[in-house]
DNA sequence: AAGCGATTGTGCACGCATTCACATGCATGG
DNA sequence: CCATGCATGTGAATGCGTGCACAATCGCTT
């Protein structure tokens, strides 16, 4: 698989056939595979062995059009006047999206950090939780959802024997620098923040971020928005 | 992501002076107010009066032209030569979302619905939880982070109790249709949603999403794909 | 009083994402 | 074996968000 480390290597992957690396999915339409997925696996349990783009679209409440231009991405191709059969579209995104199971480090056992390592939905989507870290001693040994905390000192040495590829941060923001600075020095790439802080990586890792209380000002602000228009109207 | 907006209703609203209802502040920006609220407050701790919007730009983590252009659209003005005054733009961008306090209820006290209620951010922010309902009757009377847990069944009586005007659905998949529902039948009209699942609301209702295990899947995704194309690299 | 350095405010162009609209092509029925 | 209907795949238009580049403008110094 690819041996030729030129330049030329990027370019040439832009379609490249089989040669292993090859599709640049658009960060739009990946963020919506996992939803395709969700409805595919419903009507999978149904029965069904077809699915338009027209039905897809309406399970996951998008438009019909994007369904299709989603899925041409992702290499599979339906059959024209019929449809899009399910199981092979369940096995093609999925191979997409981390096929395999991928283990999770997570940083910071608080209230949100336990709530997070007990998330079924992680484990569901090929997510375990492998590894828990914190940096209050008091923590460290303690069990939570079958996985013993660990010091965050430590870190390198657990992510390497559990094999952790992506990273969770739940510290407070002020620790959430030196959490990534953390999980970069372990070798993780890929990390998803929750402190409510601005961290700087490097810029080979990718830093994704979850700011729940932003989400909430956003709704304040369209919430605020319509009660100024609107008179007032207690339901 | 997320979110659809239907702007019938903001084109009309375009530049109305001061007739109350007022700015029409594009998602993009919205999303990155808080970000600069939050350096903002750090160095307004630190006794500084003034910021550039370089200076800004470097606390967010993002251009310093669009922290000029995302200041012009909450009406502030900055002194050319010299900067922003820190208060005033504190001030001005607390105004905009959601100036006062506004109050939350949380949909399903699982793993996650405790954690949200317990997350110092939220309150921080202006967001305090003030009622929490579970469909599980075994959980309706439990105190968590000093609130009751109230029953479903109850949720209008208590949302009309509390004033809460925003809601949170840390419900299960399969209930979340239903949680959003009764959410709305008690007058609530902004709602995040926790559960991975995909809902259906009228249109005057204002819908957000955080989909924990897909911002898994994306970076998985770009993990793999890294993976991939290079060869491998232990640290 | 006037120039100078600094910083704002914004016109413009580019790129990504969404959506429409339609020709292409497959499967089924007569 | 051909016609017909239906759903795909995609070209093209539109809109939003981003970031550059620069003129306008302010405070400060001389």
């Amino acid at each position: 698989m690819t041996t030729d480390r030129t330049d030329a290597a990027a370019v040439a992957e832009a379609t490249t056939p089989e040669s292993g690396i090859a599709d640049p999915i658009p960060e739009a339409t990946l963020a919506r595979l996992p939803i395709y997925m969700r409805g595919l696996l419903e009507v999978a349990g149904d029965g069904v062995t077809t699915v338009s783009s027209r039905r897809l679209a309406d399970l996951s409440g998008v438009n019909a059009a994007k369904v299709r231009k989603d899925l041409s991405y992702v290499g599979t191709r339906g059959t024209r006047g019929v449809g899009y059969e399910v199981d092979r579209l369940i096995r093609e995104i999925g191979m997409v999206l981390s096929g395999e199971v991928t283990p999770v480090v997570i940083i910071g056992v608080g209230n949100l950090g336990r709530a997070l390592s007990r998330y079924d939905g992680f484990v569901a989507g090929g997510f375990p939780v492998l590894a828990l870290v914190d940096a209050d001693s008091s923590m460290v040994g303690r069990r939570i959802a079958g996985v013993i905390v660990s010091h965050v000192d430590d870190l390198g040495k657990v992510v390497a024997e559990t094999g952790c590829l992506l990273g969770i941060v739940a510290t407070p923001a002020h620790a959430a620098q030196v959490a990534v600075d953390g999980l970069i020095a372990a070798g993780i790439r890929s990390i998803l923040n929750f402190a409510p802080a601005v961290v700087s990586v490097p810029a080979e890792v990718e830093l994704r971020k979850v700011d729940l209380a932003t989400e909430l000002q956003i709704l304040g602000y369209h919430e605020h928005r319509r009660e100024a228009a609107n008179p007032q109207q207690v339901a």
